[in-house]
DNA sequence: CCTCATTGGGCTAACATCGGTCCATTGAAT
DNA sequence: ATTCAATGGACCGATGTTAGCCCAATGAGG
């Protein structure tokens, strides 16, 4: 008899916990320990601009609270950031943990490294990020906005317009969680916060070019009037050009 | 002095770590101890027909890795699984923890008091999952399946064309997942399973009805002859068209 | 100059969780 | 009838995490 032809397990096609969807809901409950992913949150917020650079985080108490973890826990996670030059801390009264104003940079060429390091999870966050976007602006099409969330669309299209080239990324990742952020979910907020933060340290390695502003702008000229007109068709249009550029435009610095 | 004239913050309008977005990035880190987190997982697996009934969960070791949990935790999981009647464990070699046939049934008018609990994460789970929905289907229309995707795609059409009520909801669910699945983002699928466990909650609490399921075919039947004649416009129309009805539907049951 | 509310810094005891190891049970294959 | 691989059952010591408490520093307001 063969080696090979040795005891086998019974379901011989395939068992019905090795599917996608199995993969999905059978996928692991904690990536990490608190601590790595408390220090994962705080580097979003900083990296999304959700604490822009000279402004504070909440309180130790509140923050860890926020979280939904011990202030211990927290410290160990604001410690690191310190250390790594994120954040600095002042005492007393009127102090707190500050996000330093220019955030360490990148070293040139880190991109392909970081694309390596995602491998197939790159795909993945695209087409993850298409999917969201895609929705929410459908959404967001489909009913006339009222006065406040209007003027926020505009005032975030408006914003990041005129923005200079260090400030592009951060009011880019802004614009686009608005309008995540307008079709009324917190869970498609916090999806696209999360699948943004993934492609963020790809984009933050890719120098950022005037004329890609320029395109970028006008894409999102074209969202914002397709949604102000609620006309869906269009906006799905615009959403889908955009995110194809951007695409392109990261894995053509990953060949 | 009035007593509300005290010493106030220095942010007068609104600090930045005060937005949607900024409670999407600084939401909690985790929303249970491991323990719930996996007895969570191991329902929603139950739920979604991931594990089908009499069909058996991976080998405590197994599961344990892939969930990323030690151990003894799934264990305490899997004890409180068999303490509410959801599984039931055979020992020994081709022994294991088994999902009993006939599931707990809740009893009637739970659905309001159900729904009651989610408050305002009921319009959360909709509009997400309509984003989720649309967006995938968008991206499944755009291009088209190759003969394996296609073949699974009509293979659990038909299969919940041809439910009996007591199957309805497993496959209904699974046919809307594979949606996700055939997307290809393991984030997507995940989310998908995400909202459709938190949706069948309500679900499961409410009647099926044989023109229900009638109706839900002939939209499920267009849904997936928009995808397969790769009309992005129709195959959004269809799934719009069909999620309105589920909310409704859903809506119904809980004036 | 003092007061005091607010902030980060630090500790301890209790609990949760983990990795590893060994035992008990089962039933198909031999 | 025996073997044996795969499975659940149970325990230990090490580490991660928490809640609660008090201390130290700071600077605006009196």
């Amino acid at each position: 008899m063969p080696a090979d032809t040795a005891t086998f397990p019974p379901e011989s096609p395939r068992a019905a916990s090795d599917t996608p969807a199995a993969d999905a809901v059978l996928r692991p409950v904690r990536t990490g320990n608190a601590f790595e992913e408390t220090v994962e949150r705080l580097m979003a917020a900083i990296k999304l601009g959700v604490v822009p650079p000279g402004d504070r985080f909440p309180a130790e108490r509140d923050l860890a609270a926020r979280l939904c973890v011990s202030r211990i826990t927290l410290r160990e996670a604001l410690h690191a950031l310190r250390q790594s030059g994120h954040v600095e801390v002042r005492r007393g009264r009127f102090g707190g943990t500050f996000v330093t104003c220019p955030p360490p940079t990148p070293p040139p060429g880190e991109a392909r490294r970081r694309a390596e390091d995602m491998g197939p999870a790159l795909d993945d966050a695209l087409t993850f990020r298409r999917v969201l976007e895609v929705g929410a602006v459908h959404v967001l099409a489909t009913r006339p906005l009222d006065e406040d969330r209007r003027a926020l669309l505009l005032a975030r299209l408006h914003a990041v317009d005129n923005a200079t080239p260090g400030d592009y990324r951060r009011l880019d990742t802004a614009f686009h969680l608005t309008l995540a952020e307008l079709a009324g979910s917190s869970s498609l907020t916090a999806a696209a916060a999360d699948v943004r933060m993934r492609l963020n340290d790809l984009l933050d390695a890719i120098p950022v070019l005037d004329r890609n502003i320029e395109h970028s702008a006008a894409q999102h000229a074209a969202i914002v009037r397709a949604i102000l007109a609620t006309d869906p068709e269009a906006a799905r249009h615009a959403v889908t050009e955009h995110l194809d550029a951007t695409a392109a435009l990261l894995r053509g610095f990953l060949t």
